[in-house]
DNA sequence: CCAGACGTTGTT
DNA sequence: GTCTGG
DNA sequence: CCAGACGTTGTT
DNA sequence: GTCTGG
């Protein structure tokens, strides 16, 4: 929706299968890739196809791809920050009249935008926005901005999937608006920091 | 009040 | 936009 | 996240 | 060491 603002929560979604191997054949090293890298090899269509959900009406329903978004995103077994990724999200962000528990798939920009950045463009952002801190979110002024909170829960076959939060940003020399996306990070599990351990 | 910041990960 | 520091 | 660039003076 | 680009 165009308009403007922010931050609803969302559901990212990345096939990482081939990081996960490779974190755990690599160990540290590897592991370290999960926070910066990613796999999403999946053609646009299947990502539709491997995101399909019931709505609240118990219909079950494949996710459409925004208008020219299916373009924007290009399938890799190596995604960078700065690429677009799928990410699925109500499609009340989209369509105020819709139906909250109906989704929709945007690609967008990892490494997220915020709405105010006064920038002309986003490569100019200074500061690391791929990933963001569970544990500091709320505090963060980058994250707080303005208003709502989306929920929802992702669902889909074999799809790692991935909360975050994403912004629209207009350049201020007009242009297309960029969506653009962080992803939630938490400390590694019990089982799983022997690989890795989060620095504080 | 205004000016300035606003972030994460892993040290390869 | 929103918060912090001075 | 990693890889690669980064600078000037005077020709080694 | 620090920044940029991908």
């Amino acid at each position: 929706m165009l308009g403007k603002k922010r931050q609803g929560g969302l559901f990212l979604h990345c096939a990482c299968a081939g990081d996960v191997i490779g974190a755990l054949q690599g160990l540290c090293k590897a592991a370290a890739k999960m926070c910066g890298r990613t796999a999403c090899t999946l053609a646009p269509d299947d990502v539709g196809k491997a995101c399909e959900y019931q709505n609240k009406r118990g219909e079950r329903k494949r996710p459409g791809w925004r208008d020219g978004d299916s373009d924007k995103y290009k399938p890799s077994y190596n995604k960078c920050p700065q690429s677009n990724s799928p990410v699925l999200l109500s499609l009340k962000h989209f369509q105020k009249d819709a139906d909250s528990s109906e989704r929709v798939l945007a690609a967008m920009r990892w490494g997220l935008i915020p709405s105010w950045f006064t920038e002309t463009d986003p490569s100019k952002m200074q500061y690391n926005t791929s990933n963001c801190r569970s544990d500091t979110m709320a505090e963060k002024t980058l994250y707080k901005s303005s208003d709502e909170k989306g929920s929802t829960h992702g669902n889909g076959s074999r799809l790692l999937t991935m909360a975050g939060l994403f912004d629209c940003w207009e350049p201020p020399n007009g242009g297309e608006p960029l969506y653009s996306y962080t992803v939630i990070t938490v400390d590694a599990s019990k089982a799983m920091n022997w690989i890795h351990d989060r620095q504080v």
